[in-house]
DNA sequence: AACTACATTATAATTATTCTAAACTATTGA
DNA sequence: TCAATAGTTTAGAATAATTATAATGTAGTT
């Protein structure tokens, strides 16, 4: 509750307007300790779950995707039906566990720095991400 | 055509029917040069252009499947709507252009190789993949 | 040739996501 | 303070990728 002022602030200085929802998914997605790696489907449940009141996927939709280009999420890329969001959005890459399904963040003393020695010509690189899929070791892949 | 006893051998010997479709899809896959970089639909208008006949899509979709878990296939993990796959089996990386959504192998003169430090406890690595998202250098990115 | 297990197919079903259009609300400025 | 307006939310429809279904077809074996 303490915290509403400031994403209340947060919002409205990227010219987003502090609705009861906004504050609410702020609230779910931002006052934790860790870093939160998720699907929409995750945060829906988070939500109906922390919080008393729904939220329509529509908006849960929308507002991910306004955070998203505001800079607050970074979209993860795995090969999935659905899209993967984190709340940490500064530069890391991420293990991928495939029995549970669930990301995983690399720091840095688990990789060392990716260097790209030559680029593709005329373009600029907008990101480089590194994706390491693990699975149980005793248990076989299909 | 007188590719199609190697493609029949090929998959015979995985185990999988050498069935008119299956031939048919190998040719277009597997009967070029450079490796392909393809989503479904990708594929299916292949087909289609090449080929007088039409393969239900339902095929299209199993084949991929059945020949991505045989190993002639590989799927690239892109944040998208839909699954890329690439007849480019080696472990390579990838550029993905974000101006006309098109993959790009990395050669290794492209990239450092990709070292993990520290991997996650009782986990196995199953495949490591850089995806460096690029766009035209004068192309403001929303 | 006939049997059987595997394949193909059209279509229905499912799932993630986006669209729509009406109702709602935060902000602004009189 | 209050009304205008521009941005938001919402339920539900629409779309798109993918998977399931169940009937029909076919390759491989006897």
């Amino acid at each position: 509750m303490t915290k509403n002022l400031e994403f209340t602030e947060k919002l409205r200085s990227s010219g987003l307007r502090p609705t009861k929802q906004r504050l609410k998914i702020c609230e779910v997605l931002f006052n934790r300790e860790k870093t939160f790696h998720f699907t929409i489907n995750d945060l829906a449940k988070n939500i109906s779950e922390k919080l008393k009141e729904k939220i329509s996927l529509a908006t849960v939709y929308n507002t991910v995707h306004a955070f998203k280009k505001k800079g607050y999420l970074k979209e993860i890329s795995i090969n999935s039906d659905k899209s993967y969001f984190d709340t940490n959005i500064t530069n890391h890459h991420h293990f991928f566990d495939e029995d549970t399904n669930q990301l995983i963040d690399c720091d840095d003393n688990h990789l060392d720095n990716v260097k790209i020695k030559k680029n593709i010509t005329g373009k600029k690189i907008n990101s480089i991400e590194v994706l390491i899929k693990v699975a149980s070791d005793n248990q076989n892949q299909n």
